[in-house]
DNA sequence: CCACCTGGTCAACGGCTGTTGACTTGACCG
DNA sequence: CGGTCAAGTCAACAGCCGTTGACCAGGTGG
């Protein structure tokens, strides 16, 4: 049973996702990992090819977004607080990709990624007007959560049961999807 | 004119500003910060003490919040949004501490404290209630634009002009000062 | 002229890191 | 038993970083 290449990979990319989401990109080490998973450093190298390539691959996020089509547009918000909560407590995929994009920026750019292909997508189904853009004001109350929840760790937050977390933040993320066009007199670019 | 040591100080305070702004604490080198104020790394050292004197002392954020003492509460959101937007472009410290605090604990730390010393007794005025919590909503909101809009930079935030912005996400801040108590049966500790 | 203090530089040390290439171990196969 | 190939280890290199202590420059006061 020892051996084992592929339960191996799955050791080391486990300990590298709890390094990378509990201290960062920069102070997680090859060696800190190795040693968490019980390996020599050689090997993550050979596995993975370097510290980027492991990052890549231990930081490769997938939110599970249900298709929204046919849904209430009044649901949506708690089916969308439940998954992110769901995601954020389940691994340590989601705090290594945020602790990481505020220093590096192909981080950055796999979180845009994330919201392009999964998050935009999504909402898209369900929002009625400038889809990309209430899309965008939603992932940012989110992100602002996991931020002040579990990155700041604000104490009036984290004292948040996740049912309540749904009371005070759904309404708001209802409102970036419905409410009405702010700007009283909006200047269209003539296709409408 | 050179050789004026308050001139030398301030010269690197800001190019360390700019250094964690732009790339976080930890790929910030003193080495570098020195050579961006045209001085040696040795002098960074008997100035701030080390790396760690340099960041505290360059990342001491003053939001420079008005007092809302007698403000209608409609109008806090747009001072609220404007101050920030203000902080945000004038110089790097409050990306700096952003940025600082997804890999240093002290950094968060610090973070909490701004909240703490600034945020919250300035909004504690116009929150009717739990004006802790109210508080951290508004922080998480306001947050979450910053680290959307400056640091992931997804791109139907960024062209926001700062004034659709106040529109959009004022509100929602409006909503998180004042809205009514989530759940239907509150489990009041028996003030009523 | 000399001493002195402040602002500033120089060269170096020790530690940690990513990465590499040669080596070893162990299971399977004929 | 002997060979072979993947799985895994070992020791080392090269580079960069924070930090240190000794040193230099230049204006000031006696």
């Amino acid at each position: 049973m020892t051996r084992d290449a592929t339960a191996t990979r799955a050791r080391v990319l486990d300990a590298a996702r709890a390094r990378f989401g509990a201290d960062g990109y920069d102070r997680t080490t090859i060696r800190a990992v190795a040693a968490d998973a019980g390996v020599d450093p050689a090997l993550v190298m050979r596995y993975f090819g370097g510290k980027d390539g492991l990052f890549t691959q231990a930081a490769d996020l997938d939110l599970d977004l249900p298709d929204l089509a046919g849904t209430a547009v009044d649901d949506v918000p708690a089916l969308l607080l439940e998954r992110f909560v769901a995601v954020w407590e389940r691994d340590a995929t989601f705090m290594a990709l945020l602790r990481a994009s505020a220093s590096s920026e192909t981080a950055a750019a796999r979180m845009r990624e994330v919201f392009t292909s999964q998050v935009a997508p999504a909402l898209a189904v369900v929002a009625v007007d400038q889809p990309d853009r209430r899309a965008a004001l939603v992932a940012s109350q989110v992100l602002g959560l996991a931020v002040a929840r579990y990155l700041v760790r604000l104490p009036s937050l984290v004292d948040l049961e996740t049912d309540d977390l749904l009371a005070w933040v759904g309404p708001v993320l209802l409102h970036h999807l419905t409410a009405p066009l702010p700007g009283g007199s909006p200047p269209a670019t003539g296709s409408s």
